[in-house]
RNA sequence: GCCGCGUUGGUCAAGGGGUUAAGACGCCUCCCUUUCACGGAGGAAUCACGGGUUCGAUUCCCGUACGUGGUACCA
């Protein structure tokens, strides 16, 4: 292989990470590792309005969590430092200043006020939101229109300007995109995005060509919302010389929102009631938390195979994959062009899949916290680890363990009264009293305790299973859970004696 | 408006000139289980539309519709 693979992804740390952002993470992390090549993480902070306090180390945190970690970034710097664009900011000027000299960049001096009185006047209903391109650019205030000496005196007087790309007239830009095939845009219809911004700062655009040429970046994966500016990059890339080093492009389709249309989005999630980010996010702004993925109880491996599944599949049946199976099998060309609807309830089933194949050890100790946050104890982890290997197959999410599993630590709050309490009568009272009493000198047994009840209640002409399902409501609260003897097993004979009584009491 | 991209059941999707158009989620029925879940067996449900090309189009081409993204000194 002549160029090792290098891929990055590159996020400006403003807020909570998308499930979106996490799935480019994904594919870009799997791109690398089928191909034996490096994932690097860029911080793309060139915004300074934007600066979000704590924002780049809950990526990390997110990172971590799912364990798709980058070879390197700016906490583990390779050869090609650093790894933050604010960092970088002096590298970006020669360029520009290098497009300028050769004609394929402009020096512009409109101020914003300028720009909106551009772009209401040139407004009509066949064009609402007019361009700064080759038709305007000849009327606004800039290198191409000013004389020289004018635009030194302005640039020595101190005066704010940017840097826009002269884009060429009648011109096509054609590409190759690995997901999509070729691509082409004319240049007129393509505007003089700005490159350096009046406070030195490079724009995306300029940035991310810059950086993954710098970066030795071979293969650029992105969301499909850069498609209408890849004709930039890739005009940059031919006036800075650098065609022969443009890594291969992959626009990623966007995931939507699962009702109606459009893009996902926090708002969606909060609406409809699921988490959109990978991990909790406390805006340090507004001083809200949204829920994530991991605190809503999704196992990092499920989440993680889900995106997967969003967009790209293997081409066979197998649905559940590993993370080290996904290295193995994924390639850029299976995913698809469309853009994918988001289904919690299917996202929910990876997760209770994860589950059953999880270590019942390890879910003891993620389910430990949900457990505590209910108000019940957890002192022995064996037994919790126990309890887990019985309810699991029914948990969908780690906080359902509390439902499934909270009555074998603590008596139920609410009992499902309504489900026994109609054909309640005494003869079934008094065969639980006497099964409660017997328990005192029986073998610890499934087998004898169920017995023992099968004979109390014919001696009372009640049938056992007129008695199972009350019996299963006093221990368990409801209608659900393992087998009520399994269940009695483990609670001991104090607490069946305390919940029977208690609940006899709620009857009576 | 203009430009780009897209479109296989409700959702995720396989397939890609001739197939009974896989599979999964969800939904429904039944079996298992003295509960729920798991598991098992079934069921309803799909190639956006119109033209070509072709002996034959879901598949190729062209339109249309619809959707979506962009149209910032945001990424």
């Amino acid at each position: 292989m002549i160029n090792p693979v290098r891929v990055r992804f590159a996020p400006s740390p403003t807020g909570g990470l998308h499930l979106g952002g996490v799935r480019t993470v994904l594919f870009n992390y799997l791109f690398a590792k089928k191909h034996g090549g490096t994932f690097v993480l860029r911080i793309e902070d060139t915004d300074q309005t934007r600066f979000v306090e704590g924002a780049e180390a809950y990526i990390f945190d997110c990172l971590d969590w799912t364990g798709l970690t980058p070879d390197e970034s700016p906490l583990r710097p390779g050869d090609y430092p650093p790894y933050r664009q604010s960092e970088r900011k002096p590298m970006y000027r020669q360029y520009a200043d290098q497009l300028i000299a050769q004609g394929n960049a402009y020096y512009a001096f409109d101020t914003s006020e300028e720009l909106e009185a551009m772009r209401n006047n040139l407004k009509t209903p066949e064009n609402p939101s007019p361009q700064y391109d080759h038709k305007t650019r000849k009327q606004m205030r800039n290198s191409l229109t000013l004389p020289e000496a004018e635009v030194e005196a302005l640039i020595n007087a101190g005066t704010p300007y940017v840097v826009r790309i002269k884009m060429p007239e009648n011109e096509t830009v054609h590409f190759h995109d690995l997901i999509r095939g070729d691509i082409s845009h004319e240049t007129n219809v393509v505007d003089d995005k700005v490159l350096l911004k009046s406070d030195g700062m490079p724009t995306y655009h300029l940035a991310v060509v810059v950086d993954d040429y710098l970066m030795n970046i071979t293969h650029a994966f992105r969301g499909e919302e850069w498609l209408p500016s890849a004709p930039v990059h890739i005009m940059l890339y031919k006036y800075l010389g650098w065609e022969a080093e443009m890594p291969k492009w992959a626009h990623l389709p966007l995931i939507l929102k699962p009702d109606g249309n459009g893009k996902l989005s926090k708002r969606d999630g909060d609406r409809l009631g699921f988490p959109v980010f990978a991990m909790d996010w406390a805006d340090p702004k507004t001083g809200e938390t949204t829920k994530g993925f991991k605190e809503i109880g999704f196992l990092p491996e499920a989440f993680i195979n889900m995106l997967a599944m969003l967009g790209w599949s293997s081409g066979t049946e197998q649905e559940i994959f590993s993370l080290e199976q996904l290295e193995q099998l994924f390639s850029i060309e299976r995913v698809n062009k469309g853009g994918a609807k988001f289904d919690y309830e299917k996202a929910k089933w990876f997760n209770q899949q994860h589950i059953q194949r999880a270590d019942n050890s390890r879910l003891a100790i993620l389910v430990k916290p949900f457990m505590e946050a209910a108000g019940i104890a957890i002192d022995d982890l064996s037994k919790l680890d126990q309890v887990i290997g019985m309810v699991k197959e029914r948990c969908h999410l780690l906080g359902d363990f509390v439902q499934q599993a909270g009555f074998f630590f603590k008596a139920p709050e609410i009992l499902d009264i309504d489900a026994i309490k109609g054909k309640w009568n005494e003869d079934k009272t008094k065969v639980m009293t006497e099964w409660v009493a017997s328990l005192d000198n029986i073998a610890w047994e499934h087998d004898v305790l169920e017995q023992s009840l099968t004979d109390i209640a014919a001696a009372h002409n009640v049938k056992k299973g007129e008695v199972m399902m009350p019996l299963r409501v006093m221990l368990v609260g409801g209608k659900f859970g393992p087998g009520v003897f399994d269940i009695a097993l483990f609670i001991g004979k104090e607490a069946i004696q305390a919940r029977v009584k208690s609940s006899l009491a709620a009857l009576a």
